[in-house]
DNA sequence: CAAGAAATTCGTCAATTCACGGATAATAAT
DNA sequence: ATTATTATCCGTGAATTGACGAATTTCTTG
């Protein structure tokens, strides 16, 4: 799967390519002066990067960039990166990752899913979905280790998180908050009303919520054909 | 897999940015007047960065170029990105495509597998390879599909394409040859000296051959665990 | 809360990119 | 052989990047 080149991918894709490098940059647990002092450049070079002063950084800046976080990672034990290409068996208990071929809006998304927005409906129209993460919110909550919560924050992070089990939808928008994950969308799956808190963060955090009654599996069988 | 992170992330990679983008656009059959007029600038741009011109161009151009190849396949019924999403299953029985995690050296390859070099041996120390592709010749020669040949070339290239129930290691070389595939290392499974066209052919492409004789499945054992 | 460490902001300037258009070269197609 | 089509090469100028360093601001953690 070439994790490097998944990154470098990311990052050259997103909008905000400075936000991306910054997002990966602290995934990899690495200080900008690190960095800085690794690629020999000053700090505030990094930061200017990562606050998208440069709009469009060159190729060889990304690249060189890509290839500083997984060196200094290695040279510390390769830590980040081994939780990053371990198992997939391992996580599958606490949720599923898939992405789409192609991307897809956000209202072409909750026709798929059948669902109705609670919440910031409007901002569906130009959010781009490239997969989802179908999250068991009980496990995950109460006993997925720590060190798997890099996985479900990898990858692209346009994405919809569809949580399960959900009562009230509190505890997934605060753990979006906590852990400032930021997916495009969230899907909550099988509640009546939504937690008040839940809206509130919701709006803080821009974020359109929809929930949906469709079973978990039609959604698979339905997201899963793209 | 996200096709489109895919190639982005290749070329962001990549020493030579532009001639990779070149490969893509030719992959995708896209004229370069074509994508100009796509993406709203002269045709003399697009050669500019296909012959390395910017040496490394920024993160926008890089992805509306990427965008803009799905787009215009897309537009014309999406040939080739389905052919290059497609079904794994399918070619399975040709050839096996692993990446690595890491970049490895040439050195550090041979060694993996045992290899012994016929030619161009002191290409090895500054060859980086990614991943290989495990083909069987035969198979590939007299009855894989000419459509599939897409996949054996995309992906990065920096890679070692190991040929196995290699006769004398001619039409291996001629296929790389005519198919322009450009691999960093060939290897050659399986048999006793290599044919004389297929050493001159090696010679003109600038690649490093080497041999074994280890068993496939240790082979695959071997580099699997990077 | 004070002291360090980490990150941000910003003015500056040389080096590059980005894009154009015109001139040429190389490849098809008629 | 001749005309399109496709691709290359290159000079040019405005816009942007890439990097610095100094001045601040925001986090940590003793």
């Amino acid at each position: 799967m070439n994790i490097s080149k998944n990154i470098a991918g990311e990052i050259t894709l997103s909008k905000t390519p400075g936000r991306t490098m910054k997002k990966w940059r602290e995934l990899f647990e690495i200080t900008q002066s690190e960095l800085a002092s690794y690629l020999g450049v000053s700090p505030s070079t990094i930061s200017d990067y990562e606050s998208n002063r440069r709009l469009s950084p060159g190729t060889h800046v990304v690249s060189r960039f890509v290839n500083a976080l997984i060196a200094l990672d290695q040279s510390k034990g390769g830590r980040i990166l081994s939780r990053l290409t371990q198992g997939k068996l391992d996580t599958e208990k606490y949720f599923t990752i898939h992405e789409f071929a192609t991307g897809l809006s956000g209202i072409d998304f909750i026709k798929l899913v059948k669902g109705k927005a609670v919440i910031n409906e409007e901002l569906l129209q130009d959010r781009k979905v490239y997969g989802y993460t179908l999250i068991n919110s009980l496990k995950v909550i109460l006993d997925m280790p720590p060190s798997q919560f890099l996985l479900l924050y990898g990858s692209m992070n346009e994405r919809a998180f569809i949580f399960t089990e959900v009562a009230t939808g509190r505890s997934p928008l605060v753990a979006i908050r906590v852990a400032s994950l930021k997916p495009s969308i969230v899907v909550l799956h099988g509640l009546r009303n939504v937690d008040d808190i839940a809206l509130k963060i919701a709006e803080k955090e821009q974020l359109p919520v929809i929930t949906t009654d469709m079973s978990v599996n039609k959604i698979r069988e339905a997201l899963n054909k793209l």
